[in-house]
DNA sequence: TATTATATTATGTATGCACATATTATAATT
DNA sequence: AATTATAATATGTGCATACATAATATAATA
């Protein structure tokens, strides 16, 4: 790493921005003079400034110059979790449990949302996911067989549903929904929690292309707290 | 754009990767040789596979060369959320209501939470946030004055602290936790839900380097779902 | 055999240059 | 004055080159 790497220089830049010295909204100094300033190549300057547009820091155009953007704004990022994975950080030995496990037509209202022609059926799993031997999550899932045949071989009481998709089936786009709900008798028996408990909700569906993959909902124990950084 | 632009390139692996063309944690071609295939500089094809990088669809290590990634990550994406916005998306229309504001002494947990010293006072507000005149999510926020003086004499009844902070208070750090709770007297009254009802909690902490600014807490009506493109 | 030095290799980075492109400012025209 | 052509400008991109760096493979040594 040389002294004007474009990371350095990036990150000198982001100070001079964050520190307040061009005020939000403001035009900083074009590429050329930074170079001059910076002792460095256009390319170099121009490597760093992208990387910050990029990150939502700055907005760029061309003749229009390069301005502190007017209202920068922070994401918060969630990987989609294996649910072992979560267990496993936390320092509890992580184990899951399949509660049933069958193919079924799926409701209407799943069929429409899931593309899945009307005759077709789907598997349909229930699984516990443990932690210490107590419940952490419980999920109920549908996957779609014609997409991933091989799912009915696959060795889903060694590995779960979850892991096995994410990486068999990569890839894959989707979107995400978080809810809080009250436990109903179902999830509460299953949770060991009590009926009425808010629950943190998270549901998933996954597409490969145009094709449906799975959906899932994944009903988190009492206090589960979904955390990121800005 | 030319023909070769990075971006091209990089669309074009991305499809080769997505495809299957590469299986999970198999080697990719060198640099040197997608050059001569693509026809193009070894430079343009760095650029393009360091994208891929950032992106998490490859693993790059030097002279290990470049592998797709074993374990693809998805990112959920959420920007900070500015509540007149989200209420304004859904086509309704945005007031909000400052139910309480005053300047007291913040409890011990909340000072230590927020590297507050004992004797200083902080800015507490509740504010509802009405949607088409019913209530949308409920705010409780501590606002350290020390940090941000100006905000006792910002017009707090025409825009929202929430609001009046992010364009005042940029670039700041933060953390974000998403939880369920059950409505409480003061939550369901605020939201004229019920008592024991899930709410969707969102809690996050702001930093501006090392100094706290602000921390709220934004108890959503019920029913609210966070939604996120994967 | 085990350890250490050396060469090899793929990626990482900086640079100078040329040209592309979008946008704005200015001048020319109607 | 309004419209249209033209020039100027900041960023966008590609390329050839050179060297840096980390990780690995191979050879030399103890």
């Amino acid at each position: 790493m040389t002294a004007n790497s474009h990371h350095n220089i990036r990150q000198v830049l982001r100070e001079r921005i964050e520190s307040g010295e061009w005020a939000l909204g403001a035009l900083i100094p074009g590429e050329l003079a930074l170079a001059v300033e910076y002792r460095c190549a256009r390319t170099t300057i121009n490597r760093a400034l992208q990387t910050l547009a990029d990150e939502g820091l700055v907005v760029r155009k061309r003749k229009g110059g390069t301005r502190v953007c007017q209202m920068p704004v922070r994401h918060a990022k969630f990987e989609i979790p294996i649910v072992r994975e979560q267990v496993e950080v936390i320092g509890s030995k992580y184990r899951h449990q399949i509660m049933s496990q069958q193919k079924k037509t799926p409701t209407a209202s799943v069929r429409t949302r899931l593309r899945i022609p009307d005759a077709k059926k789907a598997l349909f799993m229930e699984t516990i996911h443990l932690a210490d031997e107590r419940p952490y999550a419980y999920e109920e899932r549908w996957v779609n067989i014609q997409a991933v045949p091989k799912i009915m071989d696959a060795p889903l009481d060694q590995i779960s549903v979850n892991e096995w998709l994410v990486k068999t089936v990569p890839f894959s786009s989707g979107d995400v929904v978080f809810s809080a709900v009250n436990a109903d008798k179902r999830v509460a028996g299953a949770l060991e929690s009590k009926v009425g408990n808010a629950i943190f909700l998270v549901d998933r569906t996954t597409w490969l292309g145009e094709e449906f993959i799975t959906t899932i909902k994944l009903y988190y124990r009492d206090g589960y707290q979904l955390y990121s950084q800005l």
